[in-house]
RNA sequence: GGAUGGGUAGUCUAGCCCGGUUAGGAUACCUGUCUUACACACAGGUGGUCGAGAGUUCAAAUCUCUCCCCAUCCA
């Protein structure tokens, strides 16, 4: 019989592409509500993270965690569920903005706002467009035909709408306060936005006046002290070192540690700012550690998020240091107002060193706090911002961590640690442009915030007038409003995700079945900021935690086991590799190289390594599709001890692949499936039927004469064989979707797709249940190890007539052990033993 | 400094939770082979003090302790 399957090579190239069409036209991933069939299943929504084109190219690592959040959507359908894979873009933030700016060289602030963000739609739609491409080459099953964008006026206006219902709630206040702030950015931002790295820079020793009686008081016994100690240090001075000596006009205290003998002396003490000679305190506190520095630490408002809590903790008038845009104000005095931080550094210190007040500098690497996006050390200055509640929430997300199932469960660990160190509401106001616009107007007359209702529309305060004419406050109708200018913080679009997908506020019976949803699949890096605002915000909206499960990823590193970045230059493009190996080897790669939760190394070595298992398989394919396909829902009434021992072995990887799927862990089938279908199936069971599935065929082939001993054995055979293979592709189907897409529409079902068909079906688990055929696992090693031995003495054995070792077909005397006397007729068959 | 994960042949990795035959596999390397699908294959082989040390045990890659190294996140 001619084989159904003639390529003797799986050609993705072509194939994959022809198979994507037929999808898209049948749109066999379908999910409706109105739909009688559908709507009686479960639901299950993806929240899928909408992915932000920040430039190119694409991370290698994000394409490997969409292929699997595919896996995700392809199980949950072939296990008779409604699947909403939705597919959005990511829009909103400041990276947009830099690349912008980049792309065209401009400025943000000096040009047209209307025209900047024209230019950033711009930019955006190219890196889409690159990244849809991508993803529906991957073979995505996701809603292309609706997909979502985060800065669609839909989009915004919900989350918007949502913002206003937190208004109303009382969740949104607006506050004074020191705050990160990016000069570079010109905002504002959160805690989470911060990155810190190791940056070389100088300590300054700066010489500090004391004045104080009690320094005079000292007694004899100390001077004596001092000197046997060679100590030659000036009793009228303090040493205070500094990596911010441009911060020392906004100094309002010295601390000291307790602990310290060197101060103890000098505690209660007052000393005098060197350069403007305005007197502080020295303050004992436990956050001065005596080993850096000289000990003595200035607090100024603010260097660090330390002073802020030390201005608090010692109720010190701050001293606003630096303006909005990172300059110096009058505080500094005529000197010093209106510089940028440097200068102020470089001056300052210029100036302290001719005066004699600079003891020594000393350089040193500082963990400096710097802007994510920007990368410029941040400062921390006081503004008028938005903040959304999040502190009284935290108990409560905090038992909600602990409902929600983690894959794997320790990654629970990062969230919980996160909302343990939480102790700021949320600042949710950015001074930037491309984002959702915070619907809010400002009175005229009595500057009181007005907002318009949430009906869904989208506002944008800055160009619209308003929706109302009269203060809501004061009444005034005739002196106008003026629009906020200023625009959310990028997760307070991305945290509603949940509820956009599954409609909130738009339609309630698709809201109602579909929330909360099945899943959130994302990448461990963001657990503290999305995961954790997504939780905060629809809790806070409909009082419940928006999926059950969380699936959380490591990250797609390079070869040396590194974070991929483009700063480090180290970043692979996954659009090249899957044009040259296919969707399905790049799929396959992904699944069996990243186990749940680890990280995972990129090379391309290994992915061209993935390629040879879809080569085996398609082989595998092509020669079974020789064979008829005989009872492929019920086993014929007889099956030969062969045939039922790898049904046995089957039993046990349908086993192992159900486990894996349950916890979305495809490292598990993919690599059972790949040992079973090598190293099992293909290299000895197939070999040791083939004698009885070659047997020629003396009628139609459907004669059910179980009579015939040869007949008999054939239709054992070539069920199991068949049996067997459309198990693999069922089990691995969302594994690989293309290559099984072809075999089974070509062996067993020109008519329906695959992807439709239950994973796991009856009659495998009617199998898994025969607890006498299970101990067919039993002969496992024997058999293998027969084999090989077989195979070994062949090899070893050179022939008379070539002077070469047996072929694999020449005769060998060697008899089959008492222990395998079942199997004897297909082992003597496979190998052409002799012996009886 | 803290947290999390990891350290198993040249390289990558399974096993560890629940201790028990020769530590499994992949890749690379070496040798041989056209064998009723597959040379993108098959057969065979070289290569390991399971990070170091100590302890528990009849028995430790696996449990306990100490230390070292790497990655990531946080201060």
């Amino acid at each position: 019989m001619e084989p159904k399957i003639q390529s003797t090579a799986w050609n993705p190239e072509i194939i994959e592409k022809a198979i994507l069409k037929k999808w898209e036209e049948e749109d066999i991933y379908h999910f409706a509500i109105d739909d009688d069939d559908d709507e009686s299943k479960p639901a299950f929504v993806i929240d899928t993270p909408p992915p932000y084109p920040s430039g190119r190219p694409w991370h290698i690592g994000a394409a490997a965690h969409y292929a699997q959040i595919d896996m995700i959507a392809r199980v949950a359908r072939m296990n008779g569920k409604n699947v909403l894979f939705p597919i959005g873009i990511d829009r909103n933030g400041l990276p947009v903005e830099i690349y912008t700016e980049k792309k065209y060289k401009v400025r943000m602030r000096q040009m047209d706002r209307q025209k900047f963000l024209d230019l950033c739609k711009v930019a955006l739609d190219d890196l889409e467009a690159e990244m849809i491409q991508i993803m529906k080459r991957m073979g995505l099953s996701g809603n292309f035909k609706e997909y979502y964008r985060t800065d669609s006026d839909e989009y915004r206006a919900l989350t918007q709408a949502t913002f206003i219902e937190l208004w109303k709630r009382g969740l949104v206040y607006l506050a004074n306060r020191p705050n990160n702030y990016c000069p570079d950015c010109g905002t504002t931002i959160a805690d989470a936005e911060i990155v810190y790295n190791e940056i070389p820079t100088k300590l300054i020793y700066m010489k500090f006046k004391v004045t104080t009686r009690k320094n005079k008081e000292r007694g004899k016994e100390e001077e004596e002290k001092k000197k046997k100690n060679n100590d030659n240090t000036d009793d009228t001075l303090i040493i205070v070192a500094s990596t911010r000596p441009e911060l020392l006009y906004a100094c309002q205290a010295v601390i000291v540690n307790p602990e310290d003998d060197r101060y103890k002396h000098l505690q209660g003490a007052r000393a005098i700012l060197p350069l403007f000679n305005r007197e502080v305190s020295i303050v004992p506190h436990h956050s001065a550690k005596p080993e850096f520095g000289s000990g003595a630490v200035m607090v100024c408002s603010y260097g660090d998020q330390n002073d802020v809590q030390l201005f608090r903790e010692l109720g010190l008038k701050e001293i606003v240091a630096l303006n909005e845009n990172g300059f110096t104000t009058e505080a500094a005095g005529q000197q010093y107002a209106g510089l940028r931080v440097n200068q102020a550094r470089t001056k300052i210190v210029e100036d302290l060193k001719n005066a004699g007040l600079m003891e020594k500098e000393e350089s040193i690497t500082h963990r400096t706090p710097l802007c994510e996006r920007s990368k410029t050390p941040i400062e921390i200055i006081a503004l008028h911002d938005y903040y959304v509640k999040q502190i009284e929430f935290v108990p409560q997300l905090k038992e909600l961590a602990f409902k929600l199932k983690f894959h794997p469960d320790m990654h629970r660990q990062i969230l919980l640690k996160w909302l343990d160190s939480i102790n700021i509401d949320w600042p949710v106001s950015r001074r930037r442009f491309y984002g959702t616009e915070i619907p809010i107007w400002y009175c005229n007359t009595c500057k009181a915030p007005n907002l318009p209702p949430s009906d869904g529309k989208y506002y944008r305060p800055w160009k619209d007038k308003p929706p109302f004419e009269k203060c809501a406050k004061c009444g005034n109708v005739g002196s106008g409003f003026t629009g906020e200018d200023r625009t959310f913080d990028t997760w307070m679009d991305s945290s509603i995700s949940p509820l956009y997908v599954t409609k909130f506020d738009k339609d309630k019976k698709m809201f109602d079945y579909a929330y909360p949803t099945a899943i959130r699949p994302q990448a461990k890096d963001i657990i503290r900021t999305w995961l954790h605002y997504t939780m905060l915000r629809c809790v806070q909206l409909t009082g419940k935690i928006p999926w059950h499960e969380a699936w959380i990823m490591g990250y797609g590193v390079d070869e040396k086991g590194e974070k991929m970045s483009k700063s480090k230059g180290n970043v692979i493009d996954p659009f090249p590799v899957i044009q040259k190996y296919g969707a399905d080897t790049f799929r396959f790669w992904s699944a069996s190289e990243a186990n749940l939760g680890y990280d995972f190394r990129c090379s391309e070595q290994r992915i061209a390594g993935a390629q040879k298992f879809l080569s085996k398989l398609w082989n595998v394919g092509r020669f079974l599709s020789s064979f008829e396909v005989i009872g492929e829902r019920k086993a014929p009434s007889y099956l030969e001890p062969s045939d039922r021992w790898i049904l046995a072995e089957l039993a046990r990887v349908v086993k192992e692949c159900r486990r894996g799927y349950s916890e979305y862990n495809f490292f598990v089938p993919a690599n059972a499936i790949r040992d079973f279908t090598w190293h099992l199936f293909a290299a000895h069971y197939i070999e040791m039927v083939k004698g009885r599935a070659y047997i020629a065929n003396t009628d139609d082939g459907n004669n059910k004469n179980d009579d015939d001993d040869e007949k008999r054995g054939k239709r054992s055979a070539l069920y199991t064989l068949h049996r067997c293979f459309s198990t693999i592709l069922l089990l691995i189907a969302p594994v690989i979707p293309f290559i099984v897409e072809e075999l089974w529409t070509k062996m067993y079902s020109s008519e329906t797709t695959i992807h439709r068909q239950a994973m796991f079906r009856k009659e495998q688990e009617e199998l898994e249940e025969i607890e006498e055929d299970a101990e067919m696992t039993k002969y496992t090693k024997a058999i293998i190890d027969f084999n090989s031995m077989v195979w070994n003495k062949k090899k070893e054995t050179i022939s008379k007539e070539t002077g070469k070792p047996l072929s694999l077909k020449d005769p060998i005397d060697i008899p089959v052990p008492s222990e395998l006397e079942q199997f004897g007729q297909d082992l003597k068959a496979m190998h052409n033993l002799t012996a009886r």
